[in-house]
DNA sequence: GGTAATTGGTTTAAGCCTAAACAATATAGA
DNA sequence: TCTATATTGTTTAGGCTTAAACCAATTACC
């Protein structure tokens, strides 16, 4: 009862593949911001910018946490404001570019952040313990492939 | 530059693997997004939506759309009400159940859906062909495997 | 037959997301 | 220097998403 069941026997394998992956990627996820909601009373994209920090002491400005995390600007504004409201996160000024800002973890969000990222690999791992070590290397290496043929693509498409 | 940025080289095999798989998603899903919304002016959830239909040439009532699509039932009114102003769905009363409707394709949107269909495919086509037959049944195993156990653990919570 | 529980669909409030337009600042080149 | 261009972050309008509350209709069960 998911999104595979409209395929029609005739639709080829690529088609297939994309479906199952994208039910995976929708259930899992769908646990880490249940997860998220109910231990943390977060969200996931609050969850991102964070753990996006966490590996950046020294902060990022608005613009590299977009890239990063894959969102388009216009979006980084209302997370960042809503974690520097919860105390998580702070908003330091660039002297050298006063356009930009540095935003980067309090020692409150450093420490929270902690407890979140132990609870979400528990939670991933538990969701990909139907594979041993070799099936997830496999996996791994296989959507390597498919991610770098996707990312050359993206980028002809805007240069 | 992508989310796997983020990973320390301590972080476990899965953790890893999620984040790449994410990023293939994301990677794909944006350019199906972009492709419908240039090429047909329309939406994933809209096509989606009239992707269930047409497996369905008697209609579906927006319950078994909403489990179909996997998404909450509030989710389901107002993309039908779109795809009704546009003329490309229709609701029927239901003369069993006057709670319900029966929504389906009108053949003005079983027409424009065939194209749809069409191009959707061919994106999707696309996005995988940097694997060869053999590795697609490999990656679509893998992801079965996931894919049962989340679900066996999303049906456990819910019961 | 009549109450209680369930089901079907909608609405609401809150949040995320995009594309596009915008203002402020920085940079490059004539 | 001075102007054109690019970059940085924000705002806007429109749409999707969820959880929760809600109403109407149906079903189960006494």
């Amino acid at each position: 009862m998911d999104l595979e069941a409209r395929l029609h026997s005739t639709h080829p394998q690529a088609l297939r593949l994309w479906l199952r992956m994208l039910t995976c990627t929708q259930l899992i996820e769908k646990q880490v911001r249940a997860g998220l909601r109910d231990e943390f009373n977060t969200t996931l994209p609050r969850f991102d910018l964070m753990a996006q920090l966490e590996r950046e002491p020294q902060g990022m400005k608005m613009n590299q946490l977009s890239r990063r995390m894959m969102v388009t600007g216009g979006n980084i504004t209302p997370v960042t404001d809503q974690l520097v409201k919860e105390g998580l996160v702070e908003r330091v000024n660039l002297p050298d570019d006063r356009r930009a800002w540095l935003v980067r973890l309090t020692p409150a969000g450093r420490q929270l952040f902690k407890k979140m990222a132990k609870r979400h690999e528990a939670w991933i791992v538990h969701a990909f313990a139907s594979l041993n070590s070799k099936d997830m290397s496999q996996l791994h290496a296989l959507l390597g492939q498919v991610k770098q043929h996707s990312v050359q693509l993206a980028s002809l498409e805007s240069p």
